[in-house]
DNA sequence: TGATTTAGAGTACGATCGTACTATTCTATT
DNA sequence: AATAGAATAGTACGATCGTACTCTAAATCA
């Protein structure tokens, strides 16, 4: 798939339909998996023919691949930019997981969370899929442990505070309420996420005698 | 598949195979998913013929729901029972949660806990599997909350401990853990949620100030 | 021992999958 | 208007799926 050599600043004709086929597939992918996308449920989806899906991929590995990047495009945009331009410290760390939850809460996908549903299925699925789940997953909980250290330094949070414990607890919480909602129908799962969230923050700001772990 | 007539004291020959089977479709199942599980794979593993696998049930579907059951008893004897030795109140929580960690930290499963696999992969898919997986699920988690409420009545957490929220703080850690190991490699992932859960006993036990949930 | 039930193998069928190849329709430039 | 190239449709192929059916071998009971 080379660039085409007439591509001008225009939008060529099939990066509409390619956007609307990794659209819908990034849906679907959640509720039946990326193993369960099937090219011509796809292609039902949005309408077009078995093949004219398959043109626009190398393989089926390539459409999941792209699939992926779709889904973490939207969370780029949608829980990684806003908290952006909240204060540094404990304020951007509130402001990163509001949007994460609020983004995961709203219906964007069926099943939730996108990287929630594609972690859990290709954990033990060795290949390039799972190392770019896992690549979007470790960035995330990456950001999520660098401002908590910023918030440290700015001595908001207690000097003991551990970032990666930290960021462990607050990931853990969205996994959960993710699970929660999808599985026990449990709607007010964000909102208990939330709840422990905020307590998270109070104790690591007063110090609370956190258990330090010693790993490397 | 009517109990057969002719039962008697001994074991039938053709149980062996089945709790065979099973085993080996809970352990396929959290690496390839449930859904994934087929019934040519599975004769492949057992060396048996597909037929002769599929003999043994209704329908994939009861297959996968014997199979959700088989890994359900495992969980029933390696982290329900054990604990119900230990003191009521929250040395038996501290039981509950070391010995779900430990079971799955251990290697029984390729793809980790099974039924936070079967939970992802079928949040988004109503029917029977859905339903029982998420029986089991909350089951699991109103034993919990039952536990952590008999501390509190016991004084050994205190009064304004909300159950609720304590015991999705705990699941949380687990489900995290077993994410982090499992996509990310993190090895050290049950030692972080050891610690966090001694740590949240321990606020629990102080009586910090968690935030109540109103919700009913 | 002979009769009967059970376990499992073997086989076949229709559906669906991913992929490859060819043909058609649309679009944009000349 | 003609043409070139991109986008999509159409079709075919081999593989695998779940399921149904028949047949054989082993175990059990009378």
């Amino acid at each position: 798939m080379p660039p085409s050599p007439h591509r001008n600043g225009r939008e060529r004709a099939g990066d509409r339909r390619r956007r609307e086929i990794l659209a819908a597939a990034a849906d679907v992918a959640t509720a039946e998996g990326l193993e369960g996308l099937s090219i011509a449920g796809l292609a039902r989806e949005v309408g077009m023919s078995k093949s004219g899906v398959a043109a626009h991929f190398d393989s089926k590995e390539d459409l999941q691949l792209h699939a992926i990047t779709r889904a973490a495009a939207g969370y780029a945009e949608h829980v990684i930019a806003p908290p952006a331009g909240a204060e540094p410290g404990v304020a951007r760390v509130r402001a990163m997981m509001e949007a994460w939850i609020g983004y995961v809460e709203g219906v964007e996908y069926r099943g939730g969370c996108f990287f929630a549903s594609a972690g859990a299925e290709f954990s033990a699925r060795p290949g390039a899929v799972r190392n770019l789940v896992a690549e979007h997953t470790a960035s995330w909980i990456r950001a999520l442990e660098s401002e908590i250290r910023t918030a440290t330094r700015l001595g908001e949070l207690g000097p003991h505070t551990d970032e990666r414990l930290l960021a462990f607890h607050l990931h853990a919480l969205v996994q959960e309420a993710n699970l929660r909602r999808g599985l026990l129908d449990d709607d007010g799962a964000f909102d208990d996420a939330r709840a422990l969230l905020a307590s998270a923050l109070v104790d690591a700001a007063n110090d609370a005698p956190t258990p330090q772990g010693d790993r490397t």
